[in-house]
DNA sequence: CAAAGTTCCGGTAACGTTTCCAGTAACGTT
DNA sequence: AACGTTACTGGAAACGTTACCGGAACTTTG
């Protein structure tokens, strides 16, 4: 089945077949709607790779996820992934290395695939500011921002992790923790890390105290690494009394470590989160946490992508509301 | 950059770049390296449109994932996707609604994408054995397998169910419990539970005893309708000492119910999952589990759907092993 | 040494679309 | 009545690649 047959069966050219399909203004309805009644009885699906070799396009849009794809980013791939398909783009999502250069990756998946546009999750702004230059598709990046960032056709799409990571402390400081242990990612190398720090930093601040750099722990967003990390926090500082850590997957990390060091949460370690993954609310105790809007990320995340595609507005910046979840995980002392 | 460049540049014909491209054997040794060396200082990448509209096939599978992505599918379809990009084969993943119907998503997909084959994940076997023969491509059925199921061209790849779910509860018979509530999806329209249902079954009688229908309860695969059901199943049922959830995430849901009916585990009720998610050995107390081998499931099916493709491979099943995790959600009474 | 085979290469017709250009008919305007 | 406009349609050239066919230059065979 092709347009050829839809052609020949209407007794119209190909041309009009093809203008009908692409609803173009300059065909009469009756033929219009003759042409549609052809194409439905036949289920006829116009061919992609004639098309797009034709437009010298894809319209497709790639998704580029960085690290492994815990449950924040799955639920996000998810909702972009319907999103997209709602639309009449195709979507390509890529899974790439933790420690993989995404600017590298939408280079080849420039060259292979030739998307309209590219959604970065997870993606390390400090590498964008370096070597974004290469990639002139527009482009979002999903669960960062950053004020340093300017480029023509690089939007942002998530919420101020500043002040997210600030509201978690300052949490713990109104329960009356003092002593509190950070679990993030390698400050040098990961802009989120970075920024979530400083918002630590801040809620001591504001509070007429000052954060003890050596209460941070580094290590990856993943269970195994935030439970080992937890290990050498409580071994290196005996007075802690609670824990934040940079996503809930951790925290899942920490809990197992802080019971087997014979603690309990939250009698003796306070521990927050941060994400708002569904499983915490499950966990017991349920863990606090600091919410991402996971769907509304990804909405805004397409619809900047597209208007960027379609309507080529500007680059922009989308600040997203964060709100703290209390859970049983922080006491007060 | 076109192939036309390139052999303007070579100084060969069209026809001959192609070939050296394709490593095809008409053509000498020394021409092919001449040719690959210039496309690989211009970096050129064939157009994969004009070249999947000339062999009309798109040289891609497509992976059909049903139901949300929760931790057990994502690393699977994770796995798929880099065992995938590794060969010259695209993926294209789709997510489809728990209630959807598979199939109709498979012809849609066959009709606008033309893969080579479809991997399911999730996937319902009653689903397939009713409406499967219109499906024409190689496909792997991921996660479920059936002696039942009889296409030319569909294979099966996972473990038996019947007797991973006969080794979960004799594992619990084992350690002292008779009273066993069963979390599971609905029998009569998902395969997996059935048969996960007669592995219980089978455990009870194998020791002489037989399974109370009452102590099962219906429902979904996730969070909090295992939450739910476990709060009607306790009501219900103030005898019960154990739990077998039919996957983890539902063990999660359940313990938290329990935990809010004054219970604990395993003091209490014992609690066992099903898929073996990383996340279990952290939680607190950890989880008992049966273990399926999600990277193995991943690679049987990449390698099958391949040699199916390429091979024409007959199909055929293959049985992965499960592994009792022990956790300490069990508890001997 | 001719015939036959081998090895390598070039020309060209497709693949299924879209889009430009041209053309026709109907209509309204001077 | 001649012309310009509008509304629609058809023809044909592309898009970048592959695959078939034919041919040239060599090599082997009888």
């Amino acid at each position: 089945m092709t347009i050829k047959d839809i052609a020949k069966e209407s007794g119209f050219a190909v041309s009009t077949v093809s203008r009908a399909l692409n609803n173009h203004p300059d065909v009469s309805r009756e033929t219009k709607e003759k042409i549609n009644a052809i194409i439905s009885t036949h289920k006829f699906v116009p061919n992609n790779n004639a098309r797009q070799l034709k437009q010298q396009s894809s319209k497709s849009v790639a998704v580029i996820v960085k690290g492994t794809l815990n449950t924040f980013f799955s639920i996000i791939v998810e909702h972009m992934q319907s999103l997209i398909a709602a639309t009449d783009y195709g979507v390509q999502v890529h899974y790439i290395d933790e420690d993989a250069d995404e600017v590298l990756a939408a280079e080849r998946i420039c060259r292979e695939l030739k998307p309209l546009g590219i959604i970065f999750l997870g993606g390390n702004i400090s590498t964008f500011q370096k070597r974004f230059s290469s990639i002139e598709i527009p482009c979002v990046l999903a669960t960062t921002t950053s004020a340093e960032l300017h480029f023509e056709n690089l939007s942002c799409v998530g919420i101020n992790d500043v002040s997210a990571a600030c509201r978690a402390i300052a949490y713990l400081l109104q329960n009356g923790h003092s002593k509190i242990g950070v679990l993030g990612g390698n400050r040098q190398v990961s802009y989120i890390s970075a920024s979530r720090y400083s918002g630590c930093q801040n809620a001591f601040d504001n509070c007429g105290k000052s954060f003890d750099e050596s209460y941070y722990q580094k290590c990856n967003y993943n269970l195994g690494s935030a439970y080992r990390a937890t290990k050498r926090l409580l071994e290196r500082k005996k007075d802690i009394t609670a824990i934040f850590c940079m996503s809930d997957v951790m925290a899942v990390g920490a809990m197992r470590a802080i019971h087997e060091a014979g603690l309990c949460v939250p009698k003796d370690i306070s521990l927050m989160g941060f994400d708002g993954i569904e499983l915490g609310t499950y966990l017991v105790p349920s863990l606090a946490t600091i919410k991402q809007p996971a769907e509304e990320i990804a909405d805004k995340s397409v619809e900047l992508l597209l208007l960027h595609i379609e309507k080529h507005t500007p680059a922009k910046t989308i600040l997203l509301d964060d709100a703290l979840i209390e859970g049983e995980s922080v006491g007060r002392i």
